[in-house]
RNA sequence: GACGGUGUAGCUCAGGGGUAGAGCGACGCUCUCAUAAGGCGUAAGUCGGAGGUUCAAAUCCUCCCACCGUCACCA
């Protein structure tokens, strides 16, 4: 049995509405996700909703509406995101659910079993204004670095013996080095493991908005533990025989935005050593983004809805600024300016124009069918090696998750096309009625466009589909495949050509 | 404060001992098939600063300056 490409985005805390972060982690891994079936392998990507905590009790009780009414209208605010962005993801799983809460409980009792639980105590310096705890010497003059009075409380906890980690979590750092994603970060997560770890706190007993404990009633399970379990509760844990599980566990790419990191790399791998499950391949952590260089906050008012701006803009040219502007894994700036010129001179200028006038010339000269190869020159081949050496370059990079990499090696193409027509004069050709070179030389075009178009596919499906649509190739998402980029002899001669409406026209005024 | 990183053309960044690079922007020229798009070209940087190693340093070493990240229970 070949296993699976498992992908996951976090689970999604209800608290707020979806904002342009979310949908930027769902859309890496859909592109990685469809970049993989393309690839020939099977994928399950998973996304879903993190529904538990004190913070999700208390937003309900001041909307005034019971907390279960509550998450149900947030998931599905979160839900509706899927099918706006396009998600090809397997399942939606809730933490709310039924099936999640059995398996979470499931996953603490055989943590319990094993000796890794310990009731115990779990106190600290609160602050109600700040609603966290701090240290004894992160106090200053008695209140907490942001000023508020702070009580002494203490509340029965069960700990996790994370501190019994440490040791196994640096072995398997230093036998994985590529398991966090990007480096500088899996060096932070390092460090810290090194200057020791303590036992978590994994129990609450100050609100009931939780899992229950199977052991011990008024407990409630820390979230994180509630929410990291997800990733193995949605393939039917605690059922080690559910074929869903076999088939996708360990996962491949967890893909998370760098504030949510530690929980990823330190709790999750510790507590599938303490359950003795086998920990996933990678960690990838993804940057921030700021809205005109500004945080996004709820109080400066510039969160950004991704449903405004895919109206606006449309679904492919979001989905291509997010994952082409900004190297994953580094902040990126969410600027008009930014989108505008972004999508204007690549999108619309370099692609969109290039299939504009391949089809328009071919049209022209040959009707609505595809021309025939005849004889190739020194150009041609040229252009060839050049399809070729993107093609890998692409792979090389979609694989390291350097998706503004993969498609910048797709631009560059798109520009040798545009030079290429450029030197070749077609429209010359034409004229002198030269019929084998100007057949020759749009067949090549079209299928360079049909080769850039199915590259693009992971990221922009409606353009992509409705291109090859177009030249009359496209026989269902699922038999997209890479190795047809290598080919250039892919389409049927004479085959219809249908013309298309513009693909990627200017977004200036829509943005304004 | 400790540890790590970054500082290269107006902007975003690549390069990493041997006479400074790309994309975008600006400016000029040009084809006309095309979304006033495409192609070609020009200008622009004493590669954060100061020392040092070397025949040779943006590239290695030391110090300094500036900015960023991490330093536990914050979705």
């Amino acid at each position: 049995m070949e296993k699976n490409i498992y992908i996951t985005t976090p689970i999604y805390y209800v608290n707020d509405k979806p904002h342009v972060g979310h949908a930027y982690t769902s859309i890496a891994c859909d592109s990685l996700a469809r970049f993989y079936k393309m690839l020939g392998k099977k994928v399950f990507f998973l996304t879903g909703t993190d529904e538990h905590g004190l913070k999700i009790q208390q937003s309900a009780k001041e909307k005034n509406i019971d907390t279960q009414s509550f998450v149900d209208l947030m998931s599905k605010k979160f839900h509706d995101l899927t099918s706006v962005l396009m998600l090809t993801n397997d399942d939606f799983i809730r933490t709310t659910s039924e099936k999640h809460k059995e398996g979470a409980r499931q996953f603490w009792s055989s943590l319990e079993e094993k000796g890794e639980i310990y009731l115990d105590k779990y106190s600290g310096w609160y602050s109600i204004r700040d609603e966290a705890y701090y240290q004894e010497d992160e106090l200053i003059d008695g209140k907490a670095p942001t000023g508020g009075s702070v009580d002494w409380v203490e509340e029965p906890s069960y700990f996790f013996r994370l501190s019994k980690y440490q040791k196994p979590l640096l072995d398997f750092y230093s036998k994985n080095p590529n398991f966090v994603y990007p480096q500088s970060r899996f060096n932070e997560v390092i460090k810290f493991v090194e200057r020791g770890l303590k036992d978590l706190s994994i129990s609450r007993t100050s609100f009931t908005w939780g899992v229950d404990i199977p052991s011990k009633k008024g407990h409630v399970m820390y979230v994180w533990l509630d929410a990291l379990t997800n990733y193995i509760t949605a393939l039917g844990y605690p059922d080690n025989s559910s074929e869903k599980l076999k088939k996708n566990w360990p996962a491949n790419y967890h893909i998370v935005g760098k504030d949510i990191l530690r929980f990823h790399a330190i709790y999750w791998p510790a507590f599938l050593m303490a359950a003795e499950m086998r920990l996933p391949s990678q960690i990838i952590a993804h940057g921030w983004w700021t809205v005109e260089k500004e945080k996004m906050s709820k109080s400066i008012g510039n969160v950004v809805d991704p449903i405004d701006i895919i109206d606006r803009i449309g679904l492919d040219s979001f989905r291509y600024f997010l994952l082409r502007e900004v190297p994953f894994g580094n902040d990126g700036d969410f600027s008009k300016h930014a989108i505008i010129s972004r999508i204007n001179s690549e999108l619309s200028n370099n692609i969109g124009n290039f299939i504009n006038r391949v089809y328009a010339m071919s049209t022209s000269n040959f009707g609505n069918q595809i021309p025939r190869y005849g004889q190739f020159l020194e150009s041609e081949k040229k252009i060839e090696l050049k399809i070729l050496e993107t093609v890998e370059q692409y792979k090389y990079y979609f694989l390291n998750v350097e998706f503004s990499k993969a498609l910048g090696a797709m631009i560059e193409l798109v520009s040798a096309g545009n030079k290429y027509i450029d030197t070749m004069q077609p429209w010359s050709l034409a004229k002198e009625n030269q019929t084998e070179r100007l057949s020759t030389i749009l067949r090549l075009m079209l299928e360079t466009i049909r080769i850039v178009c199915t590259m693009t596919y992971p990221i922009m499906p409606l353009a992509s589909v409705k291109v090859l649509k177009s030249l009359s190739c496209f026989d269902g998402d699922e038999n997209l495949s890479y190795e047809s980029l290598k080919n250039i002899n892919f389409l049927s001669d004479g085959s219809p050509i249908e013309k298309i409406d513009l693909l990627f026209p200017k977004i200036d005024k829509k943005l304004s």
